[in-house]
RNA sequence: GGGCGAUUGGCGCAGUUGGUAGCGCGCUUCCUUCACACGGAAGAGGUCGUGGGUUCAAGUCCCGCAUCGCCCACCA
């Protein structure tokens, strides 16, 4: 136990309880307790591991503490709770911070080398272009976003620490780590032993600045400017002229078929026929698909390969030739496609080779006009077109060979299998489960996990290389699960030796890594020591909790919830508590885009630790916070109530509570029992995840507590020449000490802080509350409440001072409230100084006649 | 185009199975230093976005509409 100060401060809280929590263990995962009690003694989070390079957000603050109050909840409830952090230092923003860092970047064909040494460090994000960067080999890098990360993470940490998470920080992993690699690796593998994962050749969403392959689940649309161009295709019979409209005129020469509405009147008789393509002469197929709209443009389109995702579909559905003029650059091929014959074909398409898509369109449009056969170009409009999320120009479509894992867009029984896991989760709320099953009833095709990146998780396969040198894609050969992790460019499969690397006959390595989901979907079986720590994982899986932001309900729930299934067919945890995300008072997100971020560790500083949990704790789940570093209201409450505890918990415990007490008074029981109440309604609503509905019964009644209860018996408890001393004693200490129970998983610094003034151990291992049973009427209290309230207006209409005498005082109430009163006239006479108190029957609570005492001088 | 959510006093929000509108901030007035000035007491302030419907009774249920936000969509 503490000695209590003359002046309880919330200041200096965050770090001396931080420092004893960490020196007793108070958060420790109890492996034994754990093991005595079985999986269902357990309560595990799947903790949300935050990106290490980034910088930390107030709706990290927001989010985690909404963790952490079920996780300090469950713990007082008894639970072992077992609460990791994980740090996601695996993925692009670490790539780029390290490259820009260090000036490197990362070429896997390069070789390890133990001595390198980076030129600089503390680049900033403009100093490193990419050609001044030093390449370096795959290891290297990764050795340096560690080095970069650690750091990052210590500063997370500690600021994890002053919010109070009651993280087990022993507990904790890492994305790029070698351990994490081998996960990666071998649940991948045993994907594709299950025939779950499998690669194909296809057109890929493709990202002409990362060069890389891009999933749907990265893609947002954006909106830009385009001009639909009317073009000219000529009738094969020389009959005349077909008008298509195009925005996309520079893929012209990638045109394989027009296609029109089959129901169309207007293009019935050229359905089977075929048509000559402007500028370039190829002649190409005029046909029919239910997709193609009559009413777009002139109800014709030409189909190239690839403009969009529909070109897709029609290429496939109808099977057209691919006709690919777009490199993995960008830029357009230097090769014309075949099928251009004629010299002045060939003439045109070698003034667009070599171009960017954006000068291309322009060269086009010179030289369809030149040529006659652009007839209009429409103004300038604004329309979607599909991005990589963390991309700067649009998608292009591409044929690449890419890895894929099943994820039920072309398999019902899968896709059913994962809305009927989906439903079986608890959803908080509840409509979240919408955007999850709106989301996996909508997907278009399997999740492509290849990319064409460096740094991440290397796809643990080989090829076998043909008598020519040349990769047999049917001939993957896999790694001894005893190997993992490999890097298939430096490790050698089983059965082969170094010297047969890219030799005919020999092996080639996969330099492909993975999808940065596809292993963020392992949260829970890194976390929990999956085939690593078998104990551990049937202790601890499947989770109780998967706490997340609902803007990656279709990345990382969907993509957990789906390895999980194809894993072990069931739910990784058995709830998802989705936060909502911070606005700012204009009610726009908030994001460093918008340079609207505020830093939460000033925050912190500024207001208290409790203060900030406060504000986040009255935030209910899936609801956006507004946030105003201007005027932080809810914070400022937030710290107030802090403030009053300790000062209340203070006052309380100045009363002696004699050995033998009992609770014998009326308004003490009433008190308890309407306390009783509140436990119920606290517990209920913690069990729901409804942290804001717990904390705000527990906080109404507290200051009813200080306001009304603990004024009407102060004299009483002080007073120990009084019957009832004891009997109040005993109850503020009951209730306090109820109170700091309620109240520890939100302000947990004040509450433990009062907690050790009368208590040994912490408040957060302390039993959660139940109810006492008290034998007592809540009525009572509220009744003597609102007699208190009409007193008080008594005084306050004369202007007096609450502690103004009263001579006689006669008060109205329905016979009801008398009757409830009666226990407790004795209080009331009390913090009313009323000397002469009688009542009379009335309608409805008030002060029917009031003397007061002169005042004296 | 489809879906989800929001719309309650100046601001931020509660309103659990339908039964005469609540809380905090702010505001007004007053009190006070014997737990708390990072304090206390009292008070003013709302036809619950809109139009219908069900019901004895609707902020609460049903239908339409509007505004805002988010997600999704095959956007030639």
């Amino acid at each position: 136990m503490t000695t209590i100060p003359d002046k309880p401060a919330l200041e200096g809280l965050e770090r001396t309880w931080d420092a004893a929590w960490a020196a007793e263990g108070t958060y420790l995962f109890d492996r034994d307790a754990a093991r005595a009690s079985g999986r269902a003694g357990v309560f595990s989070i799947d903790t949300p591991p935050p990106t290490a390079s980034g910088s930390l957000h107030i709706g990290h603050v927001f989010s985690f503490t909404h963790t952490d109050l079920k996780a300090r909840f469950e713990r007082m409830r008894g639970k072992t709770v077992f609460y990791p952090m994980g740090w996601d230092d695996n993925g692009l923003p670490t790539e780029r911070r390290v490259q820009n860092y260090y000036g490197v970047r990362c070429d896997p064909s390069l070789p390890y080398d133990a001595d390198f040494t980076p030129p600089f460090e503390g680049g900033d994000n403009k100093s490193s272009r990419a050609a001044d960067q030093i390449p370096i080999s795959r290891r290297n890098f990764i050795e340096l976003c560690e080095r970069l990360t650690v750091e990052d993470e210590k500063q997370f940490e500690e600021l994890f620490r002053k919010l109070g998470l009651s993280v087990d920080w022993s507990q904790t992993y890492r994305t790029i780590s070698d351990d994490t690699i081998r996960v990666s690796q071998l649940a991948f593998l045993r994907n594709l032993e299950r025939g779950e994962a499998y690669q194909s050749l296809a057109p890929t969403l493709w990202d002409i600045d990362f060069r890389s392959a891009i999933a749907q689940a990265e893609l947002e649309d954006r909106e830009q400017q385009a001009s639909y161009h009317r073009l000219a295709f000529h009738k094969s019979d020389g009959s005349g002229d077909v008008h298509i409209e195009t925005t996309r005129p520079e893929l012209l020469a990638a045109c394989v078929a027009l296609v029109a509405n089959p129901g169309d009147e207007r293009y019935q008789s050229l359905f089977g026929s075929t048509v000559r393509t402007p500028l370039f002469d190829v002649e190409v197929p005029v046909l029919a698909h239910p997709l193609a709209q009559p009413d777009k443009g002139s109800g014709i389109a030409m189909i190239c390969t690839f403009g969009d995702v529909t070109d897709i579909i029609w290429w496939r559905e109808l099977d057209l030739p691919n006709r690919t003029i777009i490199g993995h650059d960008g830029r357009i091929l230097p090769d014309a496609p075949d099928v251009l014959e004629t010299e002045a074909a060939r003439a045109a398409y070698a003034e667009l080779a070599g171009k960017t898509v954006f000068s291309a369109k322009k060269r086009v449009v010179e030289l369809l006009q030149e040529s006659g056969e652009l007839l209009e170009v429409s103004k300038p409009f604004s329309h979607a077109v599909k991005f990589f999320e963390k991309g700067d120009r649009p998608l292009e479509i591409v044929s690449t060979r890419q890895w894929y894992l099943r994820n039920g867009a072309r398999d019902e029984e899968l896709r059913e299998r994962l809305i009927t896991l989906g439903r079986e989760i608890g959803w908080h709320p509840d409509f979240m489960r919408v955007r999850y099953e709106n989301w996996t009833n909508g997907l278009t095709g399997d999740w492509l996990v290849s990319r064409q990146r460096f740094f991440g998780v290397p796809i643990p396969i080989w090829y076998g290389l043909d008598e020519n040198g040349d990769r047999d894609y049917a001939r993957v050969i896999v790694p001894d699960l005893g190997q993992l992790p490999v890097d298939p460019t430096i490790d050698v499969p089983a059965g082969y030796d170094e010297d047969q690397r890219g030799v005919p006959g020999g092996f080639d390595a996969e330099r492909d890594i993975f999808d940065t989901w596809a292993t963020s979907s392992l949260t829970p079986q890194l976390a929990g020591g999956w085939q690593r720590d078998d104990e551990l994982w049937n202790l601890v899986a499947p989770f109780d909790l998967r706490p997340q932001g609902q803007d990656i309900i279709r990345t990382w729930l969907f993509s957990t919830l789906l390895r999980s299934t194809l894993e072990d067919d069931r739910t990784p945890w058995s709830d998802a508590a989705i936060s909502g995300f911070i606005v700012d008072p204009d009610r726009k997100k908030m994001s460093k885009s918008k340079g609207n971020v505020v830093t939460p560790a000033a925050i912190l500083d500024q207001h208290g630790s409790d203060a900030v949990r406060y504000w986040a704790a009255s935030s209910r789940l899936g609801t956006d916070a507004a946030f105003d570093p201007q005027n932080p209201t809810q914070i400022k409450i937030g710290r107030r109530l802090a403030i009053k505890v300790l000062n209340a918990a203070k006052f309380v415990l100045s009363f002696p509570v004699p050995e033998d007490a009992q609770i014998t008074h009326t308004l003490d029981a009433a008190m308890l029992a309407t306390l009783d109440q509140v436990v119920r309604d606290a517990t209920a609503a913690y069990e729901q995840y409804d942290h804001a509905r717990a904390l705000e019964v527990t906080e109404s009644f507290f200051w009813t507590f200080c306001d009304d209860y603990l004024e009407l018996v102060k004299e009483r408890a002080y007073d120990q020449s009084d019957v009832g001393q004891a009997s109040a004693a005993l109850a503020l200490r009951t209730a306090l000490d109820t109170l700091l129970r309620l109240f520890a998983p939100v302000i947990s610094f004040a509450a433990e802080e009062a907690w050790s003034w009368f208590q040994e151990g912490s408040v957060h291992r302390a039993s959660w509350p139940t109810p006492l049973e008290i034998e007592g009427d809540p009525a009572v209290l509220s009744a003597v409440g609102e007699a208190l309230i009409v007193v008080r207006r008594a005084k306050t209409e004369a202007k007096a001072s609450q502690k103004t005498p009263v001579a006689r005082l006669v008060l109205g109430a329905p016979a009801a409230t008398i009757a409830a009163i009666a226990g407790a006239e004795g209080d009331l006479r009390a913090v009313g100084r009323i000397a002469d108190l009688t009542f009379t029957e009335s309608d409805t609570v008030g002060v029917v006649e009031v003397e007061l005492a002169p005042q004296e001088a």
